[in-house]
DNA sequence: AATCCGTGGCA
DNA sequence: TTGCCAAGGAT
């Protein structure tokens, strides 16, 4: 019998119990809030860079009025090098409306959650499960993997089709609003640290027997190659490098001071434009350049 | 639907 | 060294 709700539930359930590693935001007194900042940094982004990052954030803005009350560029400062400084942005402003419009509260509503900027079909689901135990699918990249093997046979995902994703993962939810709650985060937790993408490690499996990867011979992924994300010589690097340099600094800096972090002018003028229409970085006036929210 | 958006660790 | 990978979202 391949993995399903019957089968999968109470062994993922066993596993996660004995196994699932203690982090800050699985804490029973981490609240709504306490889990959105820790989805939205976790987004793309591996855990150990996000720890110390949710502590300090936590700390300094315990409320989502706190770090409404913040400017951008402490906020962006507090971002650190975390990376995708726009999902910072966004979780200011998410904050702000959740301040103004839900009482200082994170809402639980799948829709609601939604309709916040940076938040999407994940996190609004891994919100309403892991801060609110509610019984929806949460599917991410582990999931998706896990999925593929354990369900389909299949060496990896392929490309990501929500609806079709959703519906796999729905299947194998207990009927319970808690128990699928905690199966969601087994089945993260089962793709990071035991069926990884590079080497999945079968041995310490809990869905060993039922896993259909296995049973098919454990195939190589066979779908459409992922496409290579780039970085070195990319807007995303040169974008990176002058952001770097404004968080360095209290007083906005004169363009001289960017110039020097990228030799091709053009590319360069064209990266702080987006920058500028990001709302990353704003410009005074008198011309310089700095964090926005301050000058 | 494909592409863009940061950063750093690791094999 | 280079390429892959890490709890996605917006357009």
């Amino acid at each position: 019998m391949v993995l399903t709700a019957d089968t999968a539930a109470e062994t993922l359930l066993d596993w996660y119990s004995e196994t699932a590693r203690d982090l800050p935001w699985r804490r029973p007194d981490c609240d709504g809030w306490g889990v959105l900042i820790s989805e939205i940094m976790l987004q793309q982004t591996p855990v150990a860079r996000v720890e110390p990052i949710w502590h300090e954030w936590l700390e300094r803005w315990p409320k989502p009025s706190a770090l409404a009350g913040a400017t951008q560029a402490e906020v962006l400062r507090a971002w650190g090098k975390l990376g995708y400084p726009r999902r910072a942005l966004r979780l200011h402003t998410a904050a702000d409306v959740i301040a103004r419009e839900h009482g200082d509260v994170v809402p639980g509503d799948v829709d609601t959650l939604l309709a916040l900027p940076g938040i999407g079909a994940y996190t609004a689901r891994a919100v309403a499960a892991f801060a609110y135990g509610k019984r929806t699918p949460v599917v991410d990249t582990n999931v998706r993997r896990v999925v593929a093997r354990a369900v389909h046979g299949a060496g990896d995902a392929g490309p990501a089709s929500n609806t079709k994703d959703m519906a796999d993962v729905e299947a194998l939810l207990p009927a319970d609003q808690r128990r699928a709650a905690t199966v969601s985060a087994a089945l993260m937790e089962l793709g990071a640290l035991v069926c990884t993408a590079r080497s999945p490690q079968c041995a310490d499996c809990p869905v060993f027997d039922d896993c259909a990867w296995v049973r098919a011979g454990k195939p190589a992924y066979d779908g459409p190659a992922k496409p290579v994300q780039k970085f070195a010589g990319t807007d995303r690097q040169v974008r990176g490098l002058l952001l770097d340099v404004l968080r360095g600094t209290e007083e906005p800096v004169p363009k001289t001071r960017l110039d020097v972090v990228w030799d091709r002018a053009g590319q360069r003028d064209r990266c702080l434009d987006s920058l500028l229409t990001d709302g990353l970085v704003e410009q005074t006036a008198d011309g310089r350049f700095a964090l926005p929210g301050e000058h």
